[in-house]
DNA sequence: CGCGGACTTGACGTCCCTCAACGCCAGTGG
DNA sequence: CCACTGGCGTTGAGGGACGTCAAGTCCGCG
């Protein structure tokens, strides 16, 4: 791995200084793989680690009062897991692996040196915080205000993008890695229903099952129906940050 | 005002230094007052503007393409307004006034140079977006998980505490300045179920209603209904800042 | 006095949940 | 080899929570 995980997010946002970059490599300390369903942490843990996903993907979940479970978030390459914990002394999500992963742990205090040493790469950490806040806000909409349908449409096209920037395959194919409860807890709904909704996304031409892969038959009529809004990320067109500080 | 919005914000996680105190007060540029209705910024304005709310309550939501509206947020002094602007050139979300409000304009730039003058000031606003995004993941477990009647309630208390801390009142009484209809697009229902459900809520003995003004009659019990977690914030002790580096 | 906006309440409809049964498949142990 | 098990997916029938539609009240305001 020649540069780090942070260092290749956030290069996707702006180029970074050679020193800059190894800056986030050294962020990054001990190395921990996770077979599929291990548990990185568990909500109200003490004093939680942070953690940087380098392989794999993983998804965060709260469990509330009648055993319910709500999936909060997924996680890919990259992204920082539990930077809840710099401030809650006590983690508010529990975090656990989809597939096989590998995860980097990175140090509190690190992270506040890395805001004196380059100021850059901390305005970029609020940005990045910022474009995961437009995000969440999306979801919540999702939940909100649309129909079973259209969270499950949008969960499939939320996921599939992320792949796709992660494995660079560009096909409308892929492995969707989750069960139908999985699915259900994500969107707000049931196993049973987010079966009878994947039902009638595939017979009306939107998509195809096979075992575990997902095929986007028609995304056009897809994205319609998730109520999609692309948010160009990256170094779109729709991305400023012209603001920042010069690098160090 | 002796000191800035965003330093007493802030100030309530740490002590800040002179100099801190100084900076924030000088990213707060012209102030603007407004009356309730008026929209500060409307989603999909080129260029938005970043504010910091000085006196009243703001909200800001998105409007979904069948026409229907999710409120995203409530806005109280010293919440900083459309922090989204520093990365998308098009703003994500409507910002809108609900009492009489006086905000005051922030300069993109001007956090980039706070982050290289002041690090530990730029690791707070990181901080403190952990703090939002873990407010905003209980919202969307509330929405995904929970019955009209939590998430009724769940409201009322939110708004209740936020308002506590701004007006300093310590009661169980006070003026929730929302129409039904609002109280129904944050939280994912409709005007008329919103409204059997305050009335539930009424004729359960948990709360009582008087024109605009809300009274908690039996506050235990509607923190259970509301599925409440208490998530201590500012100086309590369930958050850790000793990671932050030293002051400036 | 008329008007519009917010609140209230009832009747009815629908979307999604609950419960239940069944099939498929991968283990696993005999 | 087969019986047994548990997890996941699939489908149907029935019910409940919440939405929709409609009517009426109250109140502030021109």
């Amino acid at each position: 791995m020649t540069t780090s995980c942070l260092a290749e997010r956030l290069g996707e946002l702006i180029d970074l200084s050679d020193s800059e970059k190894a800056a986030l490599g050294s962020l990054e300390l001990r190395e921990r793989t996770l077979r599929r369903g291990v548990v990185l942490l568990r909500e109200h843990d003490k004093a939680p680690e942070l953690f940087v996903v380098r392989r794999g993907t993983m998804m965060s979940y709260v469990i509330l009062p009648d055993g319910s479970r709500q999936i909060v978030r997924f996680l890919f390459r990259g992204d920082l897991i539990a930077m809840a914990g710099l401030v809650y002394r006590t983690a508010p999500e529990t975090v656990i692996a989809l597939t096989e992963c590998a995860v980097a742990s990175v140090d509190r205090a690190a992270v506040g040196s890395l805001a004196v040493e380059h100021p850059r790469l901390a305005a970029l950490l609020i940005a990045v915080d910022q474009i995961e806040r437009v995000a969440l806000t999306d979801r919540l909409a999702g939940l909100g205000r649309t129909s079973a349908k259209a969270r499950v449409a949008a969960l499939l096209i939320e996921i599939r993008n992320r792949l796709r920037v992660v494995d660079g395959t560009g096909g409308d194919s892929f492995h969707l890695g989750l069960t139908q409860e999985e699915i259900g807890d994500a969107t707000g709904l049931t196993a049973v229903h987010v079966n009878r909704m994947l039902r009638q996304l595939q017979d009306e031409g939107l998509i195809a099952r096979d075992g575990g892969r997902m095929t986007f038959v028609n995304e056009a009529a897809l994205l319609r129906t998730a109520h999609h809004t692309a948010r160009d990320s990256a170094r779109a067109a729709g991305v400023d940050l012209s603001w920042l500080p010069p690098a160090r």
